[in-house]
DNA sequence: GTCTATAGTGGGATAGAC
DNA sequence: GTCTATCCCACTATAGAC
């Protein structure tokens, strides 16, 4: 619906999209506290002072770095368990969406892991509740696959969700898409490693 | 070799191992950046200007943090290690002891692992190569197992010491000593997740 | 919608008295 | 060895012109 009065290109220099992208990349570089606004601004060829036509403040485009990060996220985890079949291919699929996702956006996806703490009051808890959300999928597929017999009975869904989650999240810290593993490689091998480690005996 | 010259308790107001331990307890609270020296002399019951005759910077503080931090992993690992028999006991008791530690000092710990990226220069150079230390060691006990024939032949080493290192190292951001599990608790599911999962088949 | 300029605040670090 | 006082700087956010 936007309002369009000539012919031709006049894109804003400015888009809420790409602060979201230019944002996420310096917060995942240099840590959100010490990335200023000004550096954003630079980045994305504004003056600090049209930053902030955009954005109220600097936490708010964090929130919405945040925010993207789980929408994302949480849509390519649903997308995968629901072409899934068996609860036990609706595992190894979550397993993968989440490796793949996090690894193709992954300043986005740091940001939001690691920033998180760096919001505060009312934003803090919307982005929490959100990632809680994510948090009970993983481990209403691991109920599932655990009723289906698919994984170990010993083992409580709830450590099982912690202990997966421990093994997607931390990836985000050391992955280089230069390095010698590529992201089907490192999902296989988590892929391979949990549901040897949790099947029943 | 403190020297005496009044009988009796005249201990310093402040001490280097009480502003390791309470400038640890505030970075992992609040962050590296967002932590004031003043903040910290508060809770040492000192001023800022004190502050600055025991540490030359802020960043010093979170150099000895970190140190201090890698120096007991390190040593409680390679205590374990000496005193098993298997190279297969040899990775269960690291992992046992690698939880244990961290978890027993969960505030001086998490600020290494989340903070060691807010150094700079001579600092992180020096703390990064610490950390390659241990990261080495663990590398070593898999190979050990692996070469043993503990650990299955198709996966290799190197991938593995990195999803062990995910497994151990995450727990750190979300384990709250008055929840439900105990160290103990999430040390045994790391163990039998782990081996189970990396088991000759 | 983008700019320049700056208000207002607070932090790291130092000086110098005691 | 601890204090008070303060320098100096940089940052978030705003005001107001264009």
């Amino acid at each position: 619906m936007r309002e369009v009065t000539s012919t031709g290109a006049d894109l804003p220099a400015m888009s809420p999209e790409r602060a979201i992208e230019v944002g996420a990349a310096l917060f995942a570089e240099k840590g959100y506290a010490t990335t200023t606004t000004r550096e954003i601004s630079r980045a994305l060829g504004i003056t600090n002072g049209t930053f902030y036509y955009y954005f109220p403040s600097k936490e708010d485009l964090l929130v919405q770095i945040c925010q993207n990060s789980l929408e994302r996220i949480i849509g390519e985890a649903t997308k995968a368990i629901e072409q899934a079949d068996s609860p036990l291919e609706k595992l190894t699929m979550l397993i993968r969406a989440h490796v793949s996702t996090m690894l193709s956006q992954q300043e986005l996806h740091k940001t939001m892991i690691i920033e998180i703490r760096s919001l505060s009051g009312a934003n803090l808890d919307a982005v929490v509740r959100r990632r809680d959300d994510y948090e009970a999928l993983v481990l209403s597929v691991l109920t599932e696959a655990q009723e289906a017999g698919a994984i170990r009975s010993n083992a409580s869904p709830n450590v099982l969700s912690l202990l997966l989650l421990n093994l997607l999240n931390w990836t985000i810290v050391w992955f280089s898409p230069t390095g010698p593993l590529t992201e089907q490689d490192i999902a296989s091998e988590m892929v391979e490693l949990f549901l040897e480690g949790a099947r029943p005996r």
